[in-house]
DNA sequence: ATGACGCATAGCATGCGA
């Protein structure tokens, strides 16, 4: 069984990448991010007919997360518990379409798409950090519930948790970027004490190994990107792992996301 | 070559991304 995650920066725009994809990689669950559109506008059809089953969480033009599965898609919840929403200067906190979970084949499957936190200083970072907290809570809950839950908690992370995982750390220190901070970071690592792994990193060693490169400034053919895009897991679904890949190939040409797909591969099991 | 940003909106400028 294959489970991959990709921030396709729009579903519609990249509709016809998205099903070649489909079709060629042999995914059997895919969770999307910045499917960037309402359920209205969302094609359906697209994977129904090939022969998958989905289900999209969208209220505007942004965010936006879904997951399509070939191998059962069951018990589908959008937001995770008490998930913190955006509230900004006075006005009401807005509920944002960053997560959506579902069973695929007895794995519990969760797309996300972690707020940007925008600036150091600006207030969608505290939101961040508060919403991956939320999150992590109710997963190390999951998993004291039943120790033996195969959760994947996949999608864009939207923090870089190693140094190599940029390609000039001293650029993004001395500039005070976002994603390699330290309450970031420490953020991220709090899912690994909850018990989480991030699946691929031991199938795509770094340094060098990117999910993200930035359209400007010729970043892809510079190699200069981020790995940003994750797929962690439980114990018993770590315990699952085979191989992993990132499909770079699919950030070339023209009309790619600016991310590249994240494949994780699972041995037939428990 | 992978090549100098791209996507959304009841749009023609602006917000967002990381």
């Amino acid at each position: 069984m294959k489970i991959a995650t990709w921030n396709v920066n729009s579903l519609r725009a990249r509709a016809d990448r998205v099903e070649g994809w489909l079709l060629r990689s042999g995914v059997d669950v895919l969770a999307l991010q910045e499917t960037k559109c309402r359920d209205e506008n969302f094609p359906w059809e697209l994977f129904e007919r090939n022969g998958y089953e989905v289900a999209h969480f969208g209220v505007s033009q942004w965010n936006g997360v879904a997951i399509a599965s070939r191998v059962g898609l069951e018990d589908v919840e959008r937001t995770f518990p008490d998930q913190p929403a955006f509230g900004k200067g006075g006005i009401e906190a807005e509920q944002e379409a960053r997560a959506i979970g579902a069973t695929c084949n007895g794995v519990r499957v969760w797309s996300i798409y972690v707020p940007n936190g925008r600036a150091l200083d600006d207030e969608h970072m505290p939101y961040k950090l508060e919403w991956l907290a939320t999150l992590n809570k109710h997963a190390s809950e999951w998993l004291a519930q039943d120790p033996k839950a195969q959760i994947a908690l996949v999608g864009d992370w939207n923090i870089a948790p190693l140094d190599e995982d940029v390609w000039d750390i001293e650029m993004f220190r001395t500039e005070g970027f976002t994603h390699v901070s330290e309450p970031e970071r420490e953020a991220f690592r709090a899912f690994e004490r909850s018990g989480f792994t991030d699946a691929a990193r031991a199938y795509t060693p770094g340094p060098g190994v990117y999910t993200y490169w930035d359209y400007k400034q010729l970043r892809f053919p510079k190699k200069e990107g981020m790995r940003i895009d994750f797929v962690l897991a439980s114990p018993a679904l770590e315990a699952r792992v085979v191989g992993a890949h990132i499909d770079r190939e699919e950030r070339k040409g023209k009309g790619a996301s600016d991310h590249a797909p994240v494949v994780v591969e699972l041995a037939d099991g428990a």
